[in-house]
DNA sequence: ATTGACTCCGTACCTAGGTACATAACTTAC
DNA sequence: GTAAGTTATGTACCTAGGTACGGAGTCAAT
């Protein structure tokens, strides 16, 4: 769970550079280096890694992340707007995204009686 | 609706730039020269770049973009898996969301009767 | 027929998000 | 206690997705 940069690197199944670009970007702490021996990362931070991941797979910029995390960071009166905002984002994507999987759905079903060589315009189901 | 570069590109909202960049990724196809006067571009072509700019916003890069244009490019048979795995990864990343927006809703409703400085932790929501 | 706006084309530059060294110091394993 | 492996630190480089710019050509209006 928690150990030294490679480690952890490995675990979360990034690269070490990529943790210390996230210490210069201010997104995780740098664990304070003991007199003797290596750093050591502890578990919160391996977990504030992987959300930082979760998060950018879910289409968001690092910079959206900070935001994010700073939901975690600060006491709750602080930041209620900033979830209310960041759950109306939330709810924009999932609605998009609930678009396009129809419009992915409608292209497979017109796929399977479709024996010629025409083709299901997939386009004109996003546009505005 | 058609109209020389920088008609098509002020409808849609983006650069001039942007639209030969996407030529030379080959996301859209130049119009022929005319002899005489500028090229046109075509409704179609219009119609495809707001395509790419929806499906960006949704989370997919160009390369995965070019993925799903060749779905309306290529006769059906030949693209159905395609379109199928396009799906998984859209109802994967709608999941994920979903988790995102309960802890979001969370978040703020422990906000609401929260006086004290304690904090909701937000980053446990995504982990695997 | 010349001015101003636009196109065309190529190359250069920019930001985000990493990734890859090089070098030195430190640790651990033997 | 020495070799092999890591860490530490800084700087350079890379890809994606654009954006800006220089210079030449084209067009439309006056």
């Amino acid at each position: 769970m928690s150990g030294t940069i490679s480690k952890i690197a490995k675990q979360i199944g990034i690269n070490t550079e990529t943790v210390r670009f996230y210490e210069r970007k201010g997104l995780i702490k740098q664990p304070v280096k003991p007199v003797q021996g290596y750093r050591i990362y502890p578990v919160e931070t391996v977990n504030r890694i992987r959300f930082i991941k979760r998060s950018q797979e879910l289409g968001f910029t690092l910079h959206e992340i900070e935001g994010l995390l700073s939901l975690n960071d600060n006491p709750c009166h602080q930041v209620e707007a900033l979830a209310k905002k960041k759950l109306m984002a939330v709810q924009t994507k999932q609605a998009d995204l609930q678009l396009l999987e129809t419009a992915l759905l409608n292209h497979i079903a017109q796929c399977q009686h479709n024996e010629d060589e025409s083709c299901c315009p997939i386009i004109d189901s996003l546009q505005p």
